[in-house]
DNA sequence: ATGTTC
């Protein structure tokens, strides 16, 4: 994809399919330490005009409300049993809790959760990393930010999605924290130990990897849908979260999820290759499900329309809504992000964190974060320009764009 | 991305 970069094993903004039934692989670094890391997008039936007044309300709130950065504690005080709902079920089971509604679940990759048997594949480490993590923002590149939608460029597709000129949304970007992170070291190391029962050489052991079919490639995609579960129930978590900061400062609203979708997962799908049909492990690292119109997969809302992809900009630039598109010869896939063009470690010399701030703010952005002294990690100068992205994503028939969001206030881990 | 090196 055009926002490729550096990364474990495998680049991110990178798609790999592997054919199943001639022995094709899953690899851990091929998906990466944050599983199913992804983009929930919110539409709200507020305008600009209800929120200026009331911008630094909402982001003071949001920043006391929704814990962010390092170990910092979860919105939901999960015990073993809440847990392991959560690795089951995803997404339903914090709707389940109370936080949610059914509608939201609708408009989720997957319905919100992949089946996942919880045995021995996620270790008593990974849970115990993430028991107290459910509902939590984490650091880097994870946000909440409160936007505008800046352009409508297909006015069809984006009355679809729910989206118009003017309007207030409000896009999440996390994943599933120590967990994910936890499950993946696991399974990393599990699979090197067993590299030479399935007779795989390799050049490097960041490409880890064991066959789909087998114990190894079998314990990994389990233990994958479990983290993917924490993941999509953590977002479902700040989405409830965000309701109540505009409830408390816009009183009643209506805000719903337009999409959910995840950019770091592996899946077992049925592609045309060749003129036949062929289960392949697609994995997709930084790069975004994007289904044409007519998937049967699609949620019946965007059966006719395809699926929204989710694109974030850097901090301070827009973010995007496309569309999948049928001439997409990726395996349904497209770009996640700007992408970066710079190291966290180059970036944090490109200046001073309170000067970003301050410079953001003169743009009408309030950043609100626990650590200014990171934030030049995601200055907008260390990313690529993501309209750039977009539209060479567009050249390459992978996404069509629907609707660009310009930034008002970002809560950064 | 990450109890930023088990």
């Amino acid at each position: 994809m055009p926002d490729v970069h550096w990364g474990y094993g495998f680049p991110i903004g990178g798609v790999a399919a592997t054919n199943v039934e001639r022995g094709g692989v899953v690899s851990p670094g091929g998906v990466g330490f944050d599983i199913s890391c992804g983009i929930r997008l919110l539409s709200t039936t507020f305008d600009e005009g209800d929120i200026q007044p009331r911008l630094t309300r909402l982001m003071t709130t949001l920043k006391r409300d929704v814990p962010a950065g390092g170990g910092r504690g979860g919105i939901w005080r999960a015990n073993d049993r809440d847990l392991r709902r959560v690795l089951e079920h995803g997404a339903r089971a914090a709707v389940e809790a109370g936080y949610g509604f059914t509608e939201d679940l609708e408009r989720c990759e997957d319905g919100g959760w992949l089946p996942a048997g919880v045995g021995d594949a996620v270790s008593e480490r990974a849970k115990a990393r993430g028991i107290g993590e459910l509902g939590s923002l984490g650091s880097g590149n994870h946000f909440i930010e409160l936007q505008i939608v800046d352009r409508i460029l297909d006015p069809q597709v984006a009355q679809r999605f729910g989206l118009r000129e003017g309007q207030v949304t409000a896009m999440i970007h996390t994943g599933s924290r120590g967990l994910g992170h936890q499950i993946c070291s696991d399974h990393v190391r599990e699979m090197l130990k067993a590299l030479e029962s399935y007779h795989i050489e390799l050049p490097d052991p960041q490409l880890a990897a064991a066959p789909v079919r087998s114990t190894h490639g079998e314990r990994y995609l389990s233990a994958m849908a479990a983290a993917a579960n924490f993941g999509r129930a953590n977002r479902q978590l700040l989405t409830w979260a965000v309701r109540r900061v505009f409830e408390a400062a816009l009183g009643r609203g209506q805000i719903s999820v337009v999409y959910d979708v995840s950019h770091n997962l592996a899946k077992l799908e049925s592609h045309q290759v060749g003129g036949s049909r062929v289960e392949l492990c697609v994995h997709r690292k930084g790069a975004t499900r994007a289904l044409p119109a007519g998937h049967p997969d699609l949620p019946g809302v965007y059966s006719e329309v395809g699926q929204p992809v989710l694109v974030p900009g850097s901090m301070g630039t827009a973010s995007y809504v496309l569309v999948g598109e049928s001439s997409n010869d990726a395996f349904f896939s497209t770009c996640h992000g700007a992408g970066r063009a710079m190291s966290r470690h180059a970036a944090m010399r490109t200046g001073d964190g309170v000067e970003l701030r301050r410079s953001l703010q003169r743009q009408g952005i309030l950043v609100e974060t626990r650590s200014v002294a990171s934030l030049p990690e995601e200055s907008p100068e260390a990313y690529k320009d993501v309209d750039e992205v977009v539209r060479a994503c567009e050249g390459a028939g992978l996404s069509r764009p629907v609707a660009r969001l310009r930034p008002v206030g970002v809560l950064k881990g």
